[in-house]
DNA sequence: TTGCTCCTCACGTCACGTGAGGTGGC
DNA sequence: TTGCTCCTCACGTCACGTGAGGTGGC
């Protein structure tokens, strides 16, 4: 137990707390682990102390702390204000970095699966699937919202229908069919201002003209559109891209 | 639509790709993104197409590839592969990074947790936190595995009990009574080969006698033992510390 | 004496940021 | 002419890693 006055060496101490020499060295040069002696020779020795500080050292280092940070820890007088703030804001650092990942990670696998899609592939291509898969969740976001508005009007419409149908009021179905009428066509509107479209052959990003977004026939990812730049008809891949912001 | 031959310089083409003018400047010189054209004051002009590829290369590094990865891509041939490869790996990259992170999380929250209860602070009992949040892992794990031993041991006492309460037979009892307290003796050795305590007062890390241990009162995370360092009496906090690894 | 460890420069990593000192383009 | 932008060095960042060339300690 009581462990004499026995001093580690550079290597000792690195092989103990799991670390090179190389940083050993590095954390005396930053003034945070000093060793409590020399030998004649010029050689680092460190004491039982010095090796748990290390510890410590790695153990900060290892939730993510600076070596300036670390440093203020261990030589400030106040601790407990110091170290709590530090703390604070490293957890928040942390939590920011973790979500950041996770966006890395769900883009990752995105534009993975679209590109295990596609047959025929080229720069073009991936350039048009990046651009879908950064903007997946705004569009989603939009197509969000007018799913929830859309099933609102269905909602209308069916109690006023059920309305006609059972006790025979019809005239609320009538006002709410025109008004749902003119309300579709402005929330047409609201997406079709969020849109743009790809067409498979060239790869071009294009709007159609409104009317010919509104009536043509579509799935939920897809529209079937002429495109602008080479002519193809057929089903176009729905993108996010706010008009006026194009660039 | 048809935008003409212009030409897009350094503080444009950062602009529109939310980037600095030093990025634009430090892809040019990686060459990962070589303007197509120079002007006669040797000022650099992009194309259209050179900003689609800037934009291609923030997008490639926003999800956490290195400037010589998107090189590889941009440039190879045959780049299904290639890029399959690359996202592949880097997801698992990602993946790591993310655990890496929520380990980080964790440990700070526990830090957190700890430095709240204690009210007087010091170097020496930041050590013994750190080394306690450092080994909680591993702490659970064993005090898990005890616990379930012991539960499968309680199972066994009722069973055998309630066969002698309404059968009347006691045989089974007795046999497992026996039976438990030598398996219990070795649990409590299995036990105490994985723990160490930490005394409250001059919070040194010792090891009692494990007789002592075996008899002393306990809670589910402290010990009444007595410090070995100091002589002082009281509830010691229980550590992970596998026996022969002291340092 | 022979390995092994340790020492100190000093440069490399990675994706830029930050001046310095000079110039192009409206 | 005056701002504004752009140019090229060249050094700084961060926590070490990696030799080079020399030495201590068993």
């Amino acid at each position: 137990m009581v462990t004499a006055m026995s001093k580690y060496t550079t290597g000792e101490m690195a092989k103990l707390a799991g670390v090179t020499v190389r940083t050993v060295q590095y954390y005396d040069s930053r003034k945070i682990l000093v060793p409590s002696e020399l030998s004649e020779g010029g050689r680092r020795l460190y004491s039982e102390d010095d090796l748990k500080r290390l510890k410590l050292i790695c153990f900060l280092r290892d939730i993510g702390l600076q070596i300036n940070s670390i440093g203020e820890i261990l030589s400030a007088p106040n601790m407990e204000n110091v170290i709590g703030l530090m703390l604070e804001q490293q957890l928040s650092v942390v939590q920011e970095e973790i979500v950041e990942k996770q966006k890395q990670q769900s883009n990752i696998q995105a534009l993975q699966r679209e590109l295990k899609t596609g047959d025929k592939f080229s720069l073009q291509k991936l350039d048009v699937i990046a651009c879908k898969v950064k903007n997946r969740k705004e569009l989603n976001q939009i197509r969000g919202k007018v799913l929830i508005f859309g099933l609102i009007m269905e909602a209308v419409e069916i109690a006023t229908l059920t309305l006609g149908i059972v006790k025979g009021i019809w005239f609320p179905f009538f006002v709410a069919a025109v008004f749902l009428l003119i309300f579709g066509v402005f929330l047409a509107k609201y997406f079709y201002h969020y849109v743009a479209y790809i067409c498979p052959e060239c790869y071009q990003v294009f709007r159609p003209r409104f009317s010919e977004f509104f009536f043509a026939a579509h799935t939920a990812t897809t529209r079937k559109l002429t495109c602008k730049a080479c002519g193809h008809k057929g089903f176009c891949v729905e993108t996010y891209e706010e008009m006026g912001k194009e660039q």
